[in-house]
DNA sequence: AGTTGTGTATTAGTCTACTAATACACTATA
DNA sequence: TATAGTGTATTAGTAGACTAATACACAACT
């Protein structure tokens, strides 16, 4: 398995593992029933604390994306692969949108806001301030 | 001029009065050549301090989308009504493609993942970490 | 020139996200 | 039932984002 991290992106290390993980999942790198690595043992090769790579591991239960056993370890659910063509479609279809919006000249962070934009409106919860 | 604004949500203020100040110009509510509320008027109105204010419309003109001149006041640009266009153009792009999304039942943080995976590989600049 | 209204800069406080240090609890196996 | 290996919980430290307090600098107008 290999797991692409970057220390100087300002991206969060366990945001980045949680990405990496599913991606390893999703190639195939990792398939249904297979045990992750341990908590430590992660920790340790990337030279991290375990909490650090706890979280990603809680998060990604959290998801569906892989269960914990409490003293026996992590595991990829044989459901997960059904859900990696899902994700995969997902896939395209951003990148299709960000090849388009990225012809437009946007930039990242007006990419972002248009994202969080269309977020909030399928989501509705902000109230009103009127000026003349 | 109509700002939504939500003290209670955790987007930060300034983030929300940039939206909305663009919203305000890409729906003609703010025209060419127009200027805006003062910096100290619109911090009183929204009962904030100035320099909240003041960081949204220093953020707005670093995009292009407004004019500051230092000691006259801030306005709108000639030039942003073709872009307003391709703002409008942007946001139709992304809004069908976070419909198509939220029908795959994906959640809005696997939502951003995905678009800040695009970003980054738009990007590109990363290292490596090889396990067995 | 003075005055008033404008944007700008500096500094500091507060809050939260992230990571780490450390101890706890469960499971498998001998 | 002991022990080694696993995930879990609690607490604290650090850094950065956000906002505010305050003083500065420019522009228009008299």
């Amino acid at each position: 398995m290999l797991l692409r991290l970057n220390h100087h992106s300002g991206v969060p290390i366990y945001l980045q593992l949680i990405e990496q993980l599913k991606h390893a999942i999703e190639t195939g790198a990792l398939r249904g029933g297979d045990q992750l690595p341990t908590i430590r043992k992660l920790a340790e090769d990337l030279v991290m604390n375990p909490n650090t790579v706890a979280r990603a591991y809680r998060e990604l239960e959290h998801e569906g994306v892989i269960e914990l056993r409490h003293g026996s370890g992590a595991f990829v659910p044989e459901s997960v692969v059904s859900r990696a063509k899902v994700m995969r479609k997902a896939q395209g279809i951003v990148q299709s949108a960000m090849d388009r919006l990225a012809s437009l000249q946007l930039s990242e962070d007006e990419i972002r806001r248009l994202v969080e934009n269309e977020l909030a409106l399928l989501r509705n919860n902000e109230s009103e301030i009127t000026l003349d």
